[in-house]
RNA sequence: GGCGCCAUCGUCUAGUGGCCUAGGACAUCGCUCUCUCAAGGCGAAGAUCACGGGUUCAAAUCCCGUUGGCGCUACCA
């Protein structure tokens, strides 16, 4: 796992640290977290603290380390003297900048460019003369003559001709080692059997396995995932909107839902399960069960939002009432629905509440746009709906409804308002649509939402009575 | 530009030579339930399996080519 320079945790990282967690829990093998921070300039503890508390969040918490690369480099340094020693790597005091120019100039004549190996036909001359004036260096990996071919877990066989690889720096002038480099060393090392990563480091598999054979190591398995794109199809990122796991978790997605659906996000069971709960929740052990890295997909996958929402409801309505109540709890406050303290006072309204709004909500934040008239008074009117209820006659009947709702004490039950409202409307021969829309559009500025009456009774009597006033009031007259 | 990878409904996918007149899920649209919404149930629409050639008695499935998409092309990972 590499720290995000970018200081959030990508989506894509999530999903290819399941499905390393997924397979060691299916082959019961370990789980081990590495922080691939070679380059010193791209790394902090800020952006490894992200990727651990991301880790936890999902409930992938449990592993072994984190071990730091930035921590081992004196064993990569033994490799790379190694490799220097037996003519496998050589130095390389090119200036990284006029390199750059070489390759863009090439570039903007459509033309490939490698590196063509200048500093390893250095004279000796020459070479002593670097030295001499302090010249930076590099370590450059001599790239063998012979191609190579790999078979992949779910690619297939992926070969690379060595033409087309150049000799690619495992050391930096700086003196620490590359990705590639330290990477091949400590799979090794931590006798790590299995690589699974994102797709875009298929290009990069070649040249560690020429390493693991300069090296003389034994070689893990590699499997690669395919890439996570965005609606335009290209790889996922920022300009698509939400990527950062904590942008999911702040609009109130639940872990379980975005592991769910990560899970299946490249790769399925083979047949037409889909959801993986038990007992409520997220069933890891199912889900790690039947995980099988050759039921991974090799053509890419376009993030969908829509789908993730509609599992993310699936997960909020298994949800216990108090566990849903404790998980919103923090979305109202954020919405500036209620303070903490106003929630402690009011528990019972509030489980009532929230017990009213889990089937309806697809994430915990659309509590402020779907709830919002039981908290506050703010809330908007749905203005077409609210225009369908205002001819001459429904204001007639809501003023009359106005009346019989003020008389109905106490209003602390919906059953006993339902049957005063009821036997109005039965007495006075009308019929149920007439009244009990425009009461609810009146009451709750929507044409949907959850039961009436028990609406009615949670919002309380006052402010029932004030809502329908204020309608009739701001209505009434224009209407004579 | 070079190299690599990929290609089944709008999206995620099942499919590994005959069970496919291609199955499921999301989204969409109906109907149903209901005080409404959500959820649920039922149903519809939606894929000439990118295209063109082979191989075979038989191809979404194997092979070749074309096209398109994506990725890599850093002293990032």
């Amino acid at each position: 796992m590499a720290p995000s320079p970018t200081g959030f945790f990508h989506v894509g990282s999530a999903r290819t640290a399941l499905y390393n967690w997924l397979f060691a829990q299916h082959n019961k093998g370990k789980f081990i977290l590495r922080v691939e921070d070679t380059d010193v300039e791209r790394s902090s503890e800020d952006m490894i603290k992200v990727v651990l508390e991301g880790m936890a969040w999902l409930g992938m918490g449990q592993y072994e380390g984190p071990y730091y690369q930035s921590k081992r480099m004196d064993i990569y340094k033994k490799h790379i003297e190694k490799l220097i020693k037996e003519g496998k790597a050589y130095y390389c005091y090119c200036n990284p900048q006029d390199l750059k120019k070489e390759r863009q100039a090439a570039y903007e004549k459509k033309e490939d460019w490698k590196y063509d190996r200048r500093c390893l036909n250095l004279s000796k001359a020459e070479r002593a003369e670097k030295e001499k004036s302090n010249t930076p260096k590099a370590v450059r990996f001599l790239v063998p003559d012979h191609g190579v071919t790999y078979k992949d877990i779910v690619y297939g066989e992926i070969s690379r001709d060595s033409k087309d690889i150049e000799d690619f720096i495992i050391q930096r002038a700086n003196g620490t080692p590359t990705y590639n480099l330290a990477c091949v060393v400590d799979d090794y090392e931590m006798e790590i059997t299995h690589v699974i990563r994102g797709a875009d480091h298929i290009t990069n598999t070649p040249k560690q396995i020429l390493l693991y054979e300069a090296l003389n190591l034994q070689k893990p398995e590699f499997a690669h995932l395919p890439l996570i794109l965005g609606k335009d199809k290209s790889k996922l990122s920022k300009r698509h909107g939400a990527v950062s796991l904590r942008e999911y978790q702040e609009k109130g997605f639940l872990p379980d839902a975005l592991v769910n659906y990560l899970a299946l996000l490249g790769w399925s069971p083979g047949d037409d399960q889909e959801i993986f709960i038990r007992n409520g929740k997220l069933d890891k052990d199912m889900l790690a069960n039947r995980f099988m890295l050759d039921r991974v997909n090799s053509a890419n996958a376009v993030f969908d939002i829509t789908k993730l929402e509609w599992m993310n409801q699936q997960y909020i309505m298994q949800l216990s009432h108090p566990e849903f109540k404790q998980l919103l709890k923090p979305f109202i406050i954020k919405s500036g629905l209620m303070t903490a303290q106003d929630i402690e006072g009011n528990s019972d309204w509030i489980q009532k509440v929230c017990d009213l709004m889990q089937p309806r909500l697809k994430t915990l934040s659309d509590i402020d746009k779907n709830g919002r008239f039981f908290f506050k008074d703010d809330f908007t009117y749905e203005h077409d709906t609210l225009k369908k209820h205002l001819d001459k006659e429904t204001l007639h009947i809501m003023q009359k409804l106005l009346q019989v709702i003020k008389e109905i004490h106490p209003f602390d039950d919906a059953g006993e308002i339902e049957i005063k409202l009821r036997d109005y409307g039965s007495d006075n021969n009308l019929k149920v649509k007439q009244w009990i829309h425009p009461l609810r559009v009146y009451v709750t500025g929507c044409a949907g939402g959850p039961p009436l009456f028990d609406t009615l009774q949670l919002i309380g009597k006052e402010r029932c009575v004030k809502r329908i006033n204020n309608i009739l009031k701001e209505y009434g007259r224009l209407n004579d």
